[in-house]
DNA sequence: CGCGCGCTCGGG
DNA sequence: CCGAGCGCGCGA
């Protein structure tokens, strides 16, 4: 028998099947194995196996032997692969390490074990007779056993004395086994449970679901329940004798996320995330492959979730941008949501507030079926929204970074001690250092960015590669003292408030303060508990979490992202909004949300404080129409960047030739086609050039084309990768 | 003349 | 990806 195998090295070049013979080694299709190759050996994985083989008999090696006893990828995962393969022109080995956890292929990890004593079959009193008196060592640990039945040795050497544990073992009055040890994460949370009758919107999104034979997509206001659903679609897919995914963004995968699954379906749930240890991981990904755990929660990775049979996949707040992978293969995670669901027959459902553009067009057009939930479970009504006009406030003199409303807003709130939320996102104490005398930006050295100031550190910090400098005491220009700061961030955001209410508590949540495994879920749990009176943070409180007593939410500088040149700012900003908005007002008193702003009648601005999805989404698809922007066209952005500038400029110059002569055959389809540096000119030391396109319609050839020419300009010395529709353009 | 380095090629 | 093989440039 031969086997098919794809080495497990990811260049173009290699990415072709190479036969062996599967000999003594037992190889099965999806096991790993280790082949040699060349002079070394490498690791590969059998894709598929065959009878004989095209390539000359006397030349084939055999497999030299199995890394895993069950093979590590399963049929579905291998049918997935190929596709993914096909889609984004990747190699196959790049593809096929997606569905393995990283820890695993370089081995550093394995099963882990432990040794239990217990008691053997002899009768318990005539081994106690039989030791001898001055034995009470060994007594106490017999009679420790009898109470307390198989415990690790680990335990009763600490306890009593390894000693007199291995005596014992010898004189076979005890057994001692070697045991697996399934390391489990969160252990010490609490699991509590609230089972709730959903309500007649809740009931019709499940019937939804599990009618419709088109992926559904569910449009529900913050506090409406979705979660329920959810859990309402696992229990009844699981139920069936099938497995789920469940995906959420990277930000909400906290402990009381998986917490609400563990309760709800205990060991069968399985989390795979980043800030797992690699051990944990590694046991988490094999209970869901031996079929121990048969639902998966986790971020974008998890839809690798090694599961067969499955019946359902969920993508919670499908709208999030960290369901795009940056980094090659770079999926788009309900694209690969879409093609497993079909392949294995599983249901989508997809779910948010504020449905991508895209995603509520398919919903429309019928492409997707279409659940909504307007309601709030709670009843309350959505928080109010009131704008502070900030031009107005600094025509009246008022320079703070909060409007006169925000401030009374805030004074109220800490009166009837409630808590309050101040959204701003942007990190550190100031955007820029600028000399006053000659207008010297400081900058980063690595990246085409300016630095943000750090009070906390005193240090200026590069938000794009994480450079620290020391702070100006003079422009190096022009040797100026005076030195302004513009653009106010989170640390200064926290001493202004500190400086207005003297007495309140204030906690800051952002990258700077969350660098640990548990700051994050430690600062919630502070603010939770009522720790402190005002929450102050980026992007990262905008997610989950029900704060009851917070009745105020104050989102400064609404519009920031209004003004990124990107066809989805307005997109984002709505989204934005109705997400921390909904922060507010979820328990017993209404909320309040004050939203400052430099463009107070700006569409998008007064379409979110309505919480107007419908007439937003009129415009928006509107302006995308006229424009000939997605979902009417696809951009098509091959990058190209290289730390020698020189490089960078004359592969940008070959991708172009190769690009025009697809566009001079194509030129009906496209609407748009150049090259040009990016953007962000450098990031990270690396210089940065684009070719940009805009094509009309279903057009996968030239897409093809496009991934192909990116992927033959790859070198050592250059990254050259396609972005289909990337959510950022910078 | 020798070897060091950079490029190309093959691998089942 | 990694080693082998090969060509050519330079120094005692």
């Amino acid at each position: 028998m031969i086997a098919r195998v794809i080495v497990d090295i990811a260049t173009s070049e290699l990415d072709k099947i190479f036969d062996y013979k599967i000999g003594e080694s037992g190889a099965l299709i999806g096991s790993r194995v280790i082949v040699p190759f060349g002079k070394f050996k490498t690791e590969g994985f059998v894709i598929s196996t065959a009878e004989n083989s095209s390539y000359p008999e006397e030349k084939l090696k055999s497999i030299i032997r199995v890394v895993d006893e069950v093979p590590a990828l399963t049929s579905d995962n291998l049918e997935l692969a190929n596709h993914l393969h096909e889609t984004y022109h990747v190699s196959m080995a790049s593809v096929l390490r997606l569905f393995l956890p990283t820890e695993m292929r370089t081995g550093k990890v394995r099963k882990k074990t432990a040794n239990y004593a217990s008691l053997s079959s002899v009768d318990f009193d005539d081994i106690l007779s039989s030791l001898k008196k001055g034995a009470d060592k060994q007594r106490a640990v017999l009679t420790f056993l009898k109470e307390n039945g198989k415990t690790k040795c680990s335990v009763l050497n600490e306890t009593f004395s390894p000693s007199s544990v291995t005596a014992l073992k010898n004189k076979g009055y005890i057994v001692v086994s070697e045991e697996r040890i399934v390391r489990t994460p969160y252990k010490g949370i609490q699991f509590s449970e609230k089972r709730v009758t959903l309500n007649s919107e809740q009931e019709n999104a499940v019937k939804v679901c599990l009618e419709s034979d088109k992926p559904t997509l569910i449009k529900g206001v913050t506090g409406s329940g979705k979660t329920e659903v959810y859990l309402r679609l696992i229990e009844s897919v699981i139920s069936g004798g099938k497995t789920a995914i469940m995906l959420v963004p990277e930000i909400s995968l906290t402990p009381q996320t998986f917490s609400r699954l563990r309760a709800r379906f205990g060991d069968k749930c399985a989390i795979l995330h980043s800030g797992l240890s690699a051990g944990e991981k590694f046991d988490e990904w094999w209970r869901l492959r031996s079929g121990e755990a048969v639902i998966a929660i986790g971020a974008r990775s998890a839809i690798f979730a090694p599961l067969e049979n499955l019946g359902l996949i969920i993508i919670d707040e499908e709208h999030d941008q960290s369901y795009e992978s940056e980094s090659s293969p770079r999926y788009v995670t309900d694209e690969v949501a879409y093609i497993r669901a079909k392949l294995s027959g599983a249901k989508l459902v997809m779910g948010s507030a504020t449905p991508k553009i895209e995603s509520y067009k398919k919903a429309l057009d019928g492409v997707y079926s279409l659940a909504e939930m307007k309601g709030r479970v709670n009843g309350k009504p959505l928080p109010e929204m009131i704008i502070s006009d900030m031009k107005d406030e600094v025509r009246h003199g008022n320079i703070s970074p909060f409007s006169v409303a925000l401030k009374q807003e805030l004074k109220n709130t800490l009166d009837k001690g409630n808590q309050a939320i101040i959204f701003l996102n942007r990190r550190g104490y100031s955007q820029k250092v600028i000399c006053r005398e000659c207008d010297y930006v400081a900058k980063c050295l690595n990246c085409d960015v300016s630095l943000h100031y750090h009070r906390a550190e005193d240090l200026l910090k590069c938000h794009f590669c994480g450079s620290q400098y020391h702070m100006l005491s003079a422009c190096p220009e022009c040797g100026s003292v005076s030195i302004n700061y513009t653009g106010t961030g989170t640390q200064k955001v926290v001493q202004e408030l500190q400086d207005l209410f003297p007495t309140a508590k204030i906690l800051r949540m952002d990258n700077d303060t969350t660098q640990t495994k548990e700051s994050h879920f430690n600062i919630l749990k502070d603010f939770g508990e009522k720790k402190a009176d005002i929450l102050v943070g980026t992007q990262m409180i905008a997610k989950g979490h029900d704060f009851p007593s917070v009745t105020l939410v104050g989102i400064l500088d609404a519009d920031m992202s209004l003004y990124f040149s990107d066809y989805r700012s307005g997109e984002r900003t709505f989204q934005l909004i109705t997400q921390v908005a909904g922060r507010s007002g979820r328990a017993d008193d209404k909320g309040k949300v004050v939203l400052q702003t430099y463009s107070p009648q700006n569409t998008v601005l007064q379409t979110a404080i309505r919480y107007d999805y419908e007439r937003f989404y009129k415009r928006e698809i509107a302006i995308r129409q006229a424009s000939y922007f997605p979902p009417f066209s696809d951009i098509l952005r091959i990058m190209v960047e290289s730390e020698d500038d020189a490089v960078a400029i004359s592969t940008l110059k070959k991708v172009f030739e190769s690009a025009r002569e697809v566009y001079n055959d194509n030129r009906q389809h496209f609407i748009y086609f150049d090259k040009m540096k990016s953007p962000l000119k450098r990031i990270k030391n690396k210089y940065r050039y684009q070719v940009l396109a805009r094509i009309k319609g279903n057009n996968d050839e030239i897409k093809g084309e496009f991934y192909k020419i990116a992927n033959e300009n790859l070198s050592k010395k250059v990254l050259c990768y396609l972005e289909i529709n990337p959510s950022s353009m910078s």
